[in-house]
DNA sequence: GAATCGTGGAA
DNA sequence: TTTCCAAGATT
């Protein structure tokens, strides 16, 4: 590869970043010093996997509120983590921090990138990020936007990913140069603002020097990756009540929403069994749930049973003054929002035993 | 290596 | 309305 010097090339995106920057609540003032927190760098990073800066300012502020240390977060309990964390997604991130911020509180901060990629939920991104962001290592951290503009920069066909070795190799003389928080910033702060997917290369300080803007290529750099196929089902949801308690999911350890607590469901197939979902019965309006890999038809219906169940196995009777500290994801959270709603009165369960097997049998996290 | 894991904003 | 996808990591 015949690639320009790092140090050079990228030299004018220090003064951009420096006029341009945002003012973000995880961001030091001074980015040629070690951050003042590194426990702030750790919990933005994490948050910021996958999810927009714009998303994560609010669930940061609050998060730092109720967990300012590691220690605080370590000792928590882990339904009142999740509940900070609810909304916000990818879950198991929240469980990833809570043991890093363990590890931290324990045996105090790694002292090598090897050390932070050893923490749970640290990938090479992050691990590198929160080298260079909260303690100025020259660790060269490429995000997606990182990997787009480079990929641009330097004119590279196919998936830049596949050259991330390569690509860090070459940056690295730049983090020392301009500063390792400041460039891996700047970098990111670039893709995410002006070298987006639909580039605004009249206000990007390095279209001068862009392989891909020079070529007439930047709307084909990087080429677009396929997505994965989303899965359409069908369910009620299902908020069975009896003295005054409802019946629900403790949170699973794996799956989709583990850690989160969730209502039953079943889930509407062809040979629907008697006691499966109603068809007499009309609950609220439904809506479609959408994850990354799936899509739901939710029909959330409110039954009620006579007293003196006994306990369904796989499940548990929770007060109805408690269910709003429980953390939901959105789906759960609209159907506990229903469940509020003035006048809302609930239904008779035609056949309350084969209802309930039929929830035993539907156990299971994302059935 | 592919599949999995949430949610919301924007084109 | 669809489609894309965002400061990715884990299994």
């Amino acid at each position: 590869m015949s690639w320009p010097s790092a140090p050079e090339f990228l030299a004018p995106l220090a003064p951009w970043f420096d006029r341009v920057r945002r003012e973000l609540p995880w961001r030091a003032a001074d980015l040629e010093a070690p951050h003042p927190d590194p426990y702030a760098v750790l919990v933005s990073e994490l948050m910021l996997q996958q999810t927009q800066v714009a998303t994560v300012i609010p669930f940061f502020t609050r998060w730092m509120e109720r967990f300012p240390t590691p220690a605080r977060l370590a000792a928590a309990d882990e339904d009142a983590v999740h509940k900070a964390w609810e909304g916000l997604g990818y879950y198991r991130r929240a469980r990833f921090l809570k043991a890093a911020a363990g590890t931290v509180a324990d045996e105090g901060w790694p002292t090598d990138l090897q050390g932070l990629a050893a923490l749970p939920g640290l990938g090479p991104y992050t691990a590198a990020a929160v080298g260079a962001i909260a303690f100025q290592w020259p660790t060269p951290a490429l995000d997606g936007n990182a990997f787009r503009v480079l990929a641009r920069l330097l004119e590279l066909d196919g998936d830049p990913k596949t050259r991330a070795a390569d690509l860090r190799t070459w940056v690295a003389p730049a983090l020392a140069a301009l500063g390792p928080s400041r460039l891996t910033q700047a970098l990111m702060e670039l893709g995410a603002t002006v070298c987006t997917p639909q580039p605004a290369c009249g206000r990007c300080p390095l279209a001068d020097r862009c392989g891909a803007r020079v070529a007439g290529r930047v709307a084909e750099i990087p080429p677009a990756t396929r997505r994965a196929q989303v899965r359409s089902i069908e369910l009620w949801l299902l908020a069975v009540e009896a003295e005054d308690r409802f019946l629900l999911h403790p949170p699973a350890v794996r799956g989709l929403l583990a850690g989160l607590w969730r209502w039953p469901t079943l889930e509407v197939t062809a040979g629907d069994a008697p006691g499966g979902p109603p068809p007499g019965l009309q609950g609220w309006p439904g809506w479609t749930q959408v994850y990354t890999h799936r899509r739901e038809a939710v029909r959330p219906l409110h039954l009620q049973l006579e007293a003196g169940f006994q306990e369904a196995s796989g499940l548990r009777w929770m007060p109805r003054t408690g269910l709003a500290a429980l953390p939901m994801g959105k789906r759960d959270q609209r159907l506990r929002d229903l469940l509020r709603t003035p006048g809302e009165a609930p239904l008779e369960a035609p056949d309350p035993q084969a209802l309930l097997s039929r929830l035993r049998a539907d156990g299971a996290p994302s059935a």
